[in-house]
RNA sequence: GGCAGAUUACCCGAGUGGCCAAAGGGGGCUGACUGUAAAUCAGCUGGCAUCGCCUUCAUAGGUUCGAAUCCUAUAUCUGCCA
């Protein structure tokens, strides 16, 4: 399993500004819902104690909602306290109902794949040295052996459906024409029994999630209590959510990957850059480790001096460079002012170019082609049609010059370095399209 | 099981034989303005070899010079009656 942490995570510390690390989660506005405040305050600030989140394999990536957890664990970790990053390899297998629709369910082998991708991911946002090491668990490690009759024996007898059909993801199905299956109304047994198993073998006795989880959270609370008579906390953290209505982590309708195949470092970027100014310290509070003072500066500088945006670079330098390095995002912010700025790119020597546009979506043409030709090579538009539209609209640059004629054919003067064509849509949709020097293939 | 009604482009929804690639709204895209923002205004929003042609109005057939519109069968959904 690769368990590595991110190079920037050694360098992330808490606000010593707050009294304890309950104060900082609560100004974050990483507390939408727990238990007993005060017990849980009271055990935050004492010994170090073992806590967990869950990560189900869903998809072959976590998004921006699971990025909240991990600093969230993260937050915690620097606290003191020990992490248990728990990836869903049999959670994964069942689904946790959602409100609206039966999940379909994915292959056993499919699941065993996103498991290994989802734990590399969590690794990164975690320490595995020092005096409070995080651990990586699978809870098909503990329910793989389980036999059916043991489950519902040792499990499901301290559950009454009563309460399980009580809560919020639960009714809601039973209240829709989708009803819910036997599998995932059994998910909260499963995620119980995981928090059980993790307080029986490491002394576990928190377990944080977003306050949509809460249902499942408690589940496991309730369980311990029944089963081994202890009191255990939960922390759901907020649904973030856009002012403006809408929803958070999405761009044009696509989710927001934290894996780089998915979601490009630019296009992460650029989503952390368009941040809106009324959400811009929300977003510092959950998304960065910077202080409460910086982050009170920042904010000052947004209503002050909007136009700036100093905030909404500072936030996205600094999740970006979380997920994807520095490095990589030091080219994305030369390849967007290159975009953005004066827009001079002909100029550019070969190395740069590339690094500048290391980033882009790539296509490529042959020799001779149409600025049509072009533009579909690039994907930026889905077809001929949309092609000549965009250009009729005075929205498709090539070199960052305007053109207004469809038909025109790239002359060989026009390429940069003999082979590569900058390609814009709008303001801000960019493109590489390279140029083969052949003259077969294509499509 | 019986009767009635529905099924239209990304979504909602108009259209009941030709003037329908199909009203309107939402969403999306582009342009102007701007702070790569918000709001606002304007245009675009099936495909292609773009003055024209092709595919599309649940699916498969049929009537007709001509069908999203009429008929038949099938599928799914919604009411009402058993």
């Amino acid at each position: 399993m690769p368990v590595e942490s991110s190079p920037s995570v050694k360098a992330q510390h808490n606000d010593a500004s707050f009294a304890n690390i309950w104060a900082e989660l609560k100004w974050r506005g990483l507390v939408h819902i727990s238990t007993d405040e005060v017990e849980l305050e009271k055990a935050l600030s004492g010994e170090p104690l073992s806590y967990y989140c869950g990560f189900d394999p869903t998809a072959p990536s976590l998004h921006l909602g699971h990025l909240v957890q991990l600093l969230t664990m993260r937050r915690l970790q620097l606290a003191g306290h020990r992490p248990i990053g728990l990836v869903g390899g049999s959670t994964g297998l069942i689904g946790d109902p959602r409100p609206t629709s039966e999940r379909t369910l994915n292959t056993k082998e499919t699941v065993a794949e996103w498991v290994g991708f989802l734990q590399a991911q969590v690794s990164r946002y975690l320490d595995f040295d020092g005096t409070n090491p995080a651990q990586m668990v699978n809870n098909l490690d503990w329910t793989a052996p389980l036999t059916a009759i043991d489950f519902l024996r040792e499990i499901g007898k301290h559950f009454r459906v009563g309460t399980m059909i009580k809560k919020d993801a639960v009714s809601a199905r039973l209240n829709s024409d989708a009803g819910i299956s036997y599998t995932e109304f059994s998910y909260q047994l499963l995620q119980g029994l995981d928090f059980l198993e993790l307080f029986r073998k490491y002394d576990c006795t928190l377990q944080t999630g977003g306050s949509d989880q809460w249902g499942n959270l408690t589940a496991g609370v309730d369980l311990i209590h029944r089963a081994e008579g202890r009191s255990v906390h939960a922390i759901g953290t907020p649904l973030i959510t856009n002012s403006d209505g809408s929803k958070f982590g999405k761009s044009e309708g696509n989710a927001i990957w934290i894996d780089e195949k998915l979601t490009s470092p630019y296009e992460f970027y650029q989503f952390w850059l368009n941040t809106a100014d009324a959400d811009v310290v929300e977003r510092l509070k959950v998304f960065t480790f910077m202080s409460r003072e910086e982050i009170e500066d920042l904010g000052a500088a947004v209503s002050e001096r909007p136009h700036l945006r100093e905030a909404q670079r500072a936030l996205a330098y600094d999740v970006c460079s979380l997920v994807h390095g520095t490095d990589v995002t030091d080219k994305v912010i030369a390849a967007s002012s290159a975009v953005f700025g004066r827009g001079d790119v002909t100029g550019l020597d070969e190395a740069t170019l590339k690094s500048v546009t290391a980033e882009l979506p790539r296509g490529s043409a042959q020799r001779g082609a149409t600025v049509v030709e072009v533009l579909v090579a690039s994907g930026l538009v889905p077809s001929n049609s949309a092609a000549r539209r965009t250009i009729g609209e005075g929205g498709a640059y090539v070199n960052n010059v305007k053109v207004a004629d469809a038909d025109a054919v790239i002359d060989d003067t026009e390429l940069l370095h003999g082979r590569y064509l900058l390609v814009r849509r709008g303001k801000r949709n960019l493109a590489v399209v390279e140029v083969g020097m052949e003259t077969a293939g294509g499509r």
